[in-house]
RNA sequence: CGGGCUGUAGCGCAGAUGGUAGCGCGCUUCGUUCGGGACGAAGAGGCCGUGGGUUCAAAUCCCGCCAGCCCGACCA
């Protein structure tokens, strides 16, 4: 991409109500613009970056085995009465058409997803399964905050799993739970799974994913010579306590942000439609379910958090919105060379299949392309200008480094692919 | 939902005691500059969040509402 031909520029100054850095740094950089509190528009490289953490989640899901689907977000009033989520949860959002009828905007899917696959699994030899999808999501919040770490409309994987047992489940949550740790692990994240309450409707203890980092919101007593967490709220130990698991450290408190959760959901949605399976005697079961969430725009967020510097953002190689931030200085450079070298290696780089942001403006200073780069923190940054032609070489920065250095034009296009991987 | 802060140009801000709006960045044009947010000149851009009130006169004073941010509560 020319980043002459993108309309979200930089901003000097960041817009002065966000806070937060993810917030502040976002906008900043023209990753995303705010409508209204909570609710975000994705911008050129913001989107970018959301949809590099969405395939990495899809990866790992279909490597579970996991069915992708997408399902509506206008939902009847009729399957969120069934549960009696419609009275009892506070932060759906409802609304009425110009008929009277009311409906429900989804914040979470189990209304749809039960009957959808209910109906269509109706023998125990379909079991076990398991579907998700990648979607907005909405939920009346009181308080919106934080930046994209906490939205009325946010991007979410859920993922919804059908057993015919308990140890199924059980079995397959492993499965999920490790796939998740790969997930995070790939995005540049450490996840403490960490108990916490099962919340309204399950009375049974949950799963949380967290990362460490004051910009959450949750606390959390971590053991750091093994990986006990747990939830404050639920906590039956305190700070300073000895690890209940391993005895070896005492537990540490922290702020935290949730990215992922699991819950086990027993036979509740099942009973609530009616919706049941025949076992191998012929007889009607309700499936046990499970629920599985990663908060795909908070996570972007949680990255922004943990991965910046006084400059700006500095993107992991797996979600960043381009592998190569190619800047050209034209200066007074009046034969095109300059231009003319930079443009054949954005192509080549291209050709090979590197992703690449060529800041090819014309009228903009050295100084506040570096600026633009440091802000928009791609990992690597290769610098074009007649001082290192005059060499036949490229300036190699890395975002993280504080030094640059020169590598050959005949060995660029090798040394970019080799650093990629 | 309770408390606090804030709404003036795309962004950041200034506009005491009321007299009809200004600066920096950004944008347009011209010239100079050209490796860490360059410089000069000339321009464009505002229903001062919104509704009401007080007043000869309101960005400014009073009341209501709306919105954003922060703290708390809440959070399938």
């Amino acid at each position: 991409m020319r980043y002459s031909s993108n309309f979200a520029k930089t901003l000097k100054n960041a817009p002065a109500d966000a806070e937060t850095t993810n917030a502040r740094l976002l906008q900043q950089a023209g990753f995303v613009d705010q409508l209204m509190a909570g609710v975000y528009s994705y911008l050129p490289l913001g989107l970018r970056v959301l949809r590099k953490i969405e395939n990495i989640v899809r990866e790992e899901m279909n490597t579970l085995g996991a069915n992708e689907v997408l399902m509506p977000i206008l939902h009847p009033k009729a399957i969120w009465e069934a549960t009696g989520a419609w009275n009892n949860v506070d932060v759906l959002f409802k609304l009425q058409s110009r008929t009277g009828n009311e409906y429900a905007i989804g914040q979470s899917e189990e209304e749809v997803v039960t009957p959808l696959v209910m109906q269509r699994a109706q023998s125990y030899k379909q079991y076990p399964l398991a579907v998700y999808q990648i979607h907005w999501k909405y939920r009346d919040e009181l308080r919106a905050k934080s930046g994209i770490m906490r939205g009325r409309e946010f991007f979410m994987k859920d993922m919804y799993s059908f057993h015919t047992t308990q140890e199924d489940f059980e079995r397959f949550y492993q499965n999920a739970k490790e796939a998740y740790l790969r997930i995070f692990s790939r995005l540049g994240l450490t996840a403490k799974v960490t108990e916490a309450s099962g919340g309204n409707f399950s009375e049974k203890i949950s799963y949380e994913f967290e990362v460490l980092t004051d910009a959450g919101e949750d606390v959390v007593y971590y053991c750091d010579a093994c990986d006990f967490c747990v939830e404050d709220e639920i906590a039956k130990q305190k700070p300073g306590d000895t690890c209940p698991r391993c005895s070896k450290d005492v537990l540490h408190e922290a702020k935290a942000a949730e990215v992922g959760n699991v819950f086990d959901l027993g036979k509740k949605y099942g009973k609530d439609f009616d919706l049941s399976y025949t076992d191998e005697q012929g007889e009607k079961q309700y499936p046990i379910m499970g629920c599985y969430g990663i908060g795909i725009s908070r996570v972007m967020g949680v990255i922004v958090e943990k991965y910046n510097d006084e400059k700006g953002m500095m993107w992991p190689k797996s979600v960043a919105p381009f592998a190569v931030h190619l800047v050209s200085i034209v200066g007074k450079n009046v034969d095109g060379t300059v231009a003319a070298t930079a443009e054949r290696l954005y192509d080549d780089l291209v050709v090979v299949g590197v992703e690449v942001l060529w800041d090819d403006r014309e009228d903009v200073s050295a100084g506040a392309k570096f600026a633009d780069a440091d802000l928009i923190g791609i990992p690597l940054r290769l610098v074009v200008s007649e001082k290192t032609l005059a060499e036949s070489e490229v300036e190699w920065k890395e975002r993280s480094a504080s030094e640059a250095s020169r590598v050959s034009l005949a060995e660029i296009i090798e040394k970019v692919r080799s650093f990629q991987l």
